[in-house]
DNA sequence: ATGGTGGTCCAACCA
């Protein structure tokens, strides 16, 4: 099983890469972030057209969760029991006979913001509720953008960084406890490129320079993490015309 | 310290 996740910074606009990147890369199950339209306008029938059964959680212009699978989604989760919520960034379905929780965790905007505040609630949020599906599926998976770099290899130049939003230590403990139900960030299970992230800000050059951070993360159940047999950042679409922000990232399992 | 870019959707917010 090939899965993968992308933040895409809007679908209306990216619909036609996210299909050629289907096609080209082939994978079993993508998880989407960022689709930025409402449910009603998800593209199904194209994602159908490609052999893929789809399934959103959308919200007007921000945020929006969308699971593409080539195996139909079962048992759809949209929200965190006891957390409610607005804002549409978890998506939880069952492909593959895997559990595939979708997550758009909280960008936190700055240290000490309400928006900081609230992606540590929601991450605690998803945390108790992530732990509940663990007691239902053993073969469990939790990908998407955490806007969380794990630690100091995961960002660009971590002294000139520093303590600041996706690097703080309230963070880091957030993602720590959740990886602490037993779940393993993949990526980092095998050798990697020195310098690799999946996540450039438009400005400043900053994919030019590999100025990044890793915060795109596959994270899996320990039946899962024992199967992965590879995990890598796919660089490419990031420079392509109009890009995302982000770059897919991509993990195999030998179920 | 500021602003740089890009998306949504037309003023301002979010990242």
């Amino acid at each position: 099983m090939k899965v993968a996740s992308w933040n895409i910074n809007s679908l209306k606009v990216r619909l036609q890469q996210v299909l050629d990147w289907l096609e080209s890369r082939s994978p079993d199950v993508l998880a989407l972030q960022e689709i930025k339209q409402v449910t009603e306008d998800f593209p199904a029938d194209a994602f159908r057209e490609a052999g893929y059964e789809a399934l959103a959680s959308g919200q007007r212009s921000y945020n929006g969760v969308a699971t593409v699978s080539r195996a139909p989604l079962l048992d759809p989760v949209t929200d965190i029991e006891g957390f409610p919520d607005p804002q549409r960034r978890i998506l939880a379905t069952t492909s593959h006979g895997v559990r595939i929780i979708n997550v758009y965790v909280p960008n936190g905007q700055s240290l000490g913001s309400d928006k900081y505040e609230y992606k540590l609630q929601w991450l605690a949020a998803a945390r108790e509720y992530v732990a509940a599906e663990l007691q239902r599926h053993e073969r469990l998976l939790v990908l998407g953008d955490f806007n969380i770099a794990p630690d100091d290899r995961d960002v660009y130049d971590p002294v000139a960084y520093g303590e600041d939003i996706h690097t703080s230590g309230p963070e880091r403990e957030g993602l720590r406890a959740l990886m602490a139900l037993g779940l393993t960030d993949v990526f980092r299970s095998f050798p990697q490129p020195e310098k690799s992230f999946s996540w450039w800000d438009y400005r400043r050059g900053r994919f030019r320079r590999n100025a990044g951070l890793r915060i795109d993360l596959i994270l899996a159940s320990e039946a899962l993490a024992k199967a992965c047999t590879g995990c890598r950042i796919d660089r490419e679409p990031r420079g392509w015309e109009r890009p995302s922000d982000h770059a897919p990232v991509i993990a195999e399992f030998d179920l």
